[in-house]
DNA sequence: GTGGTCTAGACCACC
DNA sequence: GTGGTCTAGACCACT
């Protein structure tokens, strides 16, 4: 479900901890349903279980999972502080809309993947939609 | 103009870079527009020349301005290679958009902001919008 | 290996950058190898480090490399947006043997160097053979 | 005939040295043929003459011509030093052939490139010969 | 140990 | 005046 590249130039926690929260926010993993334990993740990507505890430890400090020892972490129902994250997320979200416009993207298909939705949010379809794309 | 975030985890370089992009794909800085000195940014932001110097070389790297020597630095009219940093953007665009949508953002919010249009592409209107934010 | 000349109009760092490139698009460094660290060639060529540095962080936005932080970095085996590049590099490839050709050296000369092919890319008559790598 | 791109980094008399090298290497100006006056470069290329004047300055110093004072300056028949620049643009040719291998370009692309010869060295000889030059 | 960032200060090339 | 290069030395982040 995670896929890790070496070469990238983000730190391997980062691609983890970006993958999971990829998977919260699609709604992959429910509100307060139990993430894969340190140690099969780690054996799954074939990592250091002390990587694999960085990338959740920045998750919980985003608020994102809360950790009960001796339990495991599970996913927030809600995001704690989300209203300074969520300034910061909009203030990016407005910089890269404007330079993807700017690149001559259509405003239309920014809005198209917009809606698309794939937590199912508003439309309570849990049907992915994903819209068709022209080969340029 | 450009807001500089010591405590971030991004370098000088990078949010200086952003903060001039930002400039650009907005038209706060017209095509063939001079931009500010390096040694004028430098002096503004409190800053080594040589880490402008960084985010100007690297700006002009992706494109998004060119130099000439004794001169200044120039916005470009137009981004080459913008093909693959397009198809990248639009994926950091995707994981964005679900991620505010996951922190309750409504994806009127979000079209509002695609369609806002900073750069006055189809019909920019001067009123701004300011989302309502409670005190945290 | 690398060879610098202090009096060359062209910068330090761009000496080193060819240099590297040289020893990659000749197979010399093949694929996924570790090039030696910046701190070992700056003492190698008795240059500083941040120039090193530079010139490694050039190659690696020419996507002939990439960096793993704390690891080293390492050859790219595919280069991507070499469309572009290409192009560059042919107008400058026919511009050179025409030059080449004017100084009086014979078209087979050139010839000969074109499919001397350092590499080993079509048929190695070394003896050497490059074995067929399947798309990863 | 010669093309200045004011956005490109290198320097503009460096691109018209460029150009006149194009025009000499090509055969489009004949060996002690004279180039076109200071002004005359001056006015067409709408630039200042100082300008053009540093670039036939260099291009003099390669060789590629000579000058008269009062008479104007014309093309070198054969070029001095030839041996030392040779064998640098020998260097490039074999570093540039390298590196457009390893991009992908089949050398039967590159070896019809340099045949294809557009001074019409091999075919039609105009009588002008390349005399053999002994190290210097 | 590795790569990456930043500062300070100097010097060069272009116009 | 402009952008660009280089050095010296320091510090941080990742593994």
């Amino acid at each position: 479900m995670i896929s890790l590249n070496y070469r990238d130039s983000r730190p391997i926690y980062e691609q983890i901890k970006e993958g999971l929260k990829r998977l919260i926010v699609t709604g992959a993993i429910a509100p307060d349903e139990r993430l894969p334990s340190v140690r099969t993740l780690a054996s799954d990507l074939s990592i250091n279980p002390n990587t694999i505890q960085r990338a959740l430890s920045a998750l919980e400090g985003e608020g994102y999972i809360y950790s009960i020892h001796g339990r495991g972490s599970f996913v927030s129902g809600t995001v704690e502080g989300g209203e300074i994250r969520r300034k910061e997320l909009l203030d990016q979200f407005r910089s890269l809309a404007a330079e993807l416009r700017f690149l001559g993207v259509p405003a239309d298909e920014l809005t198209a993947i917009v809606r698309a939705d794939p937590a199912g949010h508003d439309g309570g379809d849990t049907g992915k939609r994903q819209e068709k794309e022209e080969a340029q």
